[in-house]
RNA sequence: GCCGUUGUAGCUCAGUGGUAGAGCACUUCCUUGGUAAGGAAGAGGUCAAGGGUUCAAUUCCCUUUAACGGCUCCA
């Protein structure tokens, strides 16, 4: 007998190669025919796999996360199936699940899979589920698995098998399809009731573009089919809340074919929220002790080499205009340029921190499929400062800069995000990272200190760090899945030194000093396509394009209207008059649907006592007021930048 | 940049090898209506651009361009 060691600390006894499932029966059979997979000892397991000897057990369901991943893996082999009926000869590479779903890559040679065969791979995998067949593991010799593919003739699978060693390879075979697998799987292909293939996409292998593009064929599958349409109306209400979308709705921007691609014009709704922002932004940085500066759009080509830019971005910088034997570029930075200031003048420690503030309009050529809305564009106004100092007060001033990313975070409702400490490669060293080994631990180090002193979560990444050294990125997701960068939080110890900026220092000797790079609200083009997702639209008051709108009964009251308007606007109140020959119900819903937060009624009743009918977007009535009420009401509002 | 899909009125979208339609928006008129769509009439399109096939192309083919779904990339 076995000890089986289960979440809540019971133990109970089971003959040794029990399996999870029958653990699982054993309690009840309710239970056995929800659960998809087994946590053995942290590991998840297959249901089937015999546990040999004492355990600590977890038994996974759909609500799990380990129970959906197992899921649709399972489902990415059963698509595999469906695949390699209809194509034969296919070969394929890795089908693991994602966030909502999964995918297979595959080689189909010449032939091509199209929305169509889609459908019907759908049907053939309903088919094949039905059979309800089980998914078998079995151990592999490595020689074995190699002369089966080699058979096979996939040399997919072959590479895939390079990296594994003997022991430790598994095949799992479910109907007519077998695969080299690690697992784990779902008892059986039955328990997938709802399936729905989503795209077909080409991905590079190995995720290099070098590399050959194979097919990825995306789906996602539930256990029944009532799940499958609730994620199909939560997909719908992603995509209504999509910034594209909302942006064309709300009047906040537009692109044009002959302004070019990834260049975002702003329409007055939108360049009001941009208004609002750099007035938050003036404010806390003038608070903060920032000086703010401007700079030109263009330099010279030597001052990208100086900075080291050049050679790391040229190929995503706009070509240089030549002008009498001189290049110059649309700057894709501000960094060079406030070095550039800060050189101006010579500094002493007494100057340090020395803080430049600029919203610093950047050219940046994307690559064409990279460009995204608002999210990813080739014109970017970025919430852009450089921080000049000491060693010593480098934790002060990185903290304060992470205290002013929480600040904003509070003020604009921001909870979904991660904050990831990207560094360096050690590898890359002289090719994407400055050669500067020692620096790039000393800097990781100091980053680091500042989030585990501050207690600010944090996932660490290798690899992601700016050339110039280790940075801290905001992590946000649009509303259908893609993740960004919404602001950054950098550390320099190169650029400093390449462009010979220094201080003198307490004992009369030129230093350089280290610079923080920190952009806490991004590019407007990037916070403002995050907010009207975050917002669905509906900014608060203060944001809001139109704060106010006053909506007339009939035109007998329209000078009352535009009275009240007035006076609003002489409060600096954002409000207009609806002033259409249309009935009250028609100009609410318009209004509504441009998510104005407040709508003003008035008619006879009102212009009488001098008050207003307000109506609160989405709240409906809420009673009438006095003109002076509502308008200091709203002012405070304002003012104090209130959320909900 | 790569693979795939798409491009018809300001917007959302039908449609066709014989030079186009709906709803909303817009203009005018009627209506003056109390909390999510009042009625009528009208105006509006080189069917993304260029080339080819054809007696005839918005429709079929090719190229370009842009957007979209992914991949790659992101100072």
């Amino acid at each position: 007998m076995i000890n089986i060691t289960f979440p809540d600390g019971a133990v109970r006894q089971y003959e040794r190669g029990t399996t999870a499932l029958n653990i699982a029966k054993s309690i009840s059979e309710g239970l056995a025919r929800k659960v998809i997979a087994a946590g053995v000892n942290g590991q998840v397991w297959d249901l089937s796999r015999p546990i040999n000897e004492d355990a600590n057990l977890k038994l996974y369901t759909w609500n799990d996360a380990e129970g959906k991943t197992t899921f649709w893996h399972s489902s990415a082999h059963l698509m595999a199936e469906a695949v390699e009926g209809m194509f034969p000869g296919v070969k394929f590479w890795v089908g693991p699940p994602v966030e909502n779903g999964f995918y297979y890559d595959m080689d189909l040679g010449d032939r091509k899979i199209s929305e169509e065969d889609l459908t019907a791979i759908e049907k053939k995998m309903n088919e094949l589920a039905k059979k309800n067949s089980q998914y078998i593991r079995k151990e592999m010799p490595k020689a074995a698995a190699v002369e089966y593919f080699t058979e096979k003739g996939d040399e997919y699978k072959l590479d895939l098998l390079q990296q594994l060693n003997d022991g430790e390879i598994t095949f799992y075979t479910q109907g007519n399809f077998t695969d080299l697998c690690r697992g784990p799987h779902i008892p059986n292909t039955g328990l997938i009731k709802a399936i729905k293939l989503t795209n077909i996409a080409g991905a590079y292998w190995k995720g290099d573009e070098k590399n050959k593009q194979l097919t990825r064929l995306y789906g996602v599958t539930f256990p029944s089919q009532k799940e499958l349409d609730e994620y199909l109306v939560l997909l719908e209400e992603a995509r209504k809340r999509d910034h594209r979308k909302l942006g064309k709705e709300l009047g906040i921007y537009t692109m044009d074919d002959d302004v070019g691609p990834g260049l975002a014009l702003w329409l007055p709704n939108g360049t009001i929220i941009i208004e609002e922002l750099e007035r938050l932004a003036k404010e806390t940085e003038l608070a903060a002790g920032y000086k703010r500066v401007v700079t030109p759009h263009i330099a010279k080509e030597s001052m990208y080499l100086t900075s080291g830019h050049l050679p790391y971005y040229q190929d995503s910088m706009y070509p240089p205009m030549e002008l009498e034997g001189q290049k110059y570029y649309l700057k894709a930075m501000n960094c060079p340029h406030h070095h550039k200031i800060f050189a101006a003048e010579p500094k002493s420690y007494k100057d340090l921190p020395f803080r430049l503030a600029e919203y610093g309009t950047c050219y940046r050529y994307e690559q064409s499929g990279e460009l995204f809305g608002l999210m990813r564009v080739r014109c970017l106004h970025m919430n852009d400062a450089h921080i000049y100092c000491t060693k010593e007060q480098f934790y002060e001033e990185f903290k304060a800069v992470n205290d002013m990313y929480i600040k904003y975070f509070k003020i604009f409702g921001i909870e979904k995000y991660v904050m990831r400490l990207s560094l360096h490669n050690p590898e890359k060293l002289g090719q994407k990272y400055v050669d500067e080994p020692e620096l790039w631990k000393e800097t990781e180090a100091l980053v680091r200190d500042v989030l585990i002193r501050t207690n600010t979560p944090f996932v660490e990444v290798q690899d992601e760090a700016a050339f110039y050294g280790p940075k801290i990125d905001v992590q946000i997701w649009s509303t259908i899945g893609r993740e960004f960068t919404l602001a950054t939080n950098q550390v320099d110890f190169a650029q400093g030194r390449r462009f010979k900026l220094e201080f003198t220092n307490h004992d009369n000797k030129p230093e350089t000093p280290l610079i923080i790079h920190r952009a806490p609200l991004g590019t407007h083009e990037r916070f403002i396509g995050f907010l009207l997702e975050h917002y669905a639209g509906k900014f608060p008051v203060w944001l809001a394009p139109v704060q106010v709108k006053v909506l007339p009964i009939s035109d007998k009251f329209l000078d009352y209207g535009k009275s009240v308007a007035d006076k609003l606007k002489k409060s600096d109140i954002r409000a207009e008059v609806d002033d259409r020959n249309e009935k009250i119900g028609k100009k609410i819903r318009d209004t509504e649907l441009m998510r104005v937060p407040y709508m003003l009624v008035v008619g006879e009743k009102e212009m009488n006592e001098n008050k207003v009918a307000v109506r609160r977007q989405g709240k409906g009535d809420t009673g009438v007021k006095g003109v002076e009420e509502f308008l200091n009401e709203i002012k405070l509002e304002v003012e104090e930048r209130r959320g909900e």
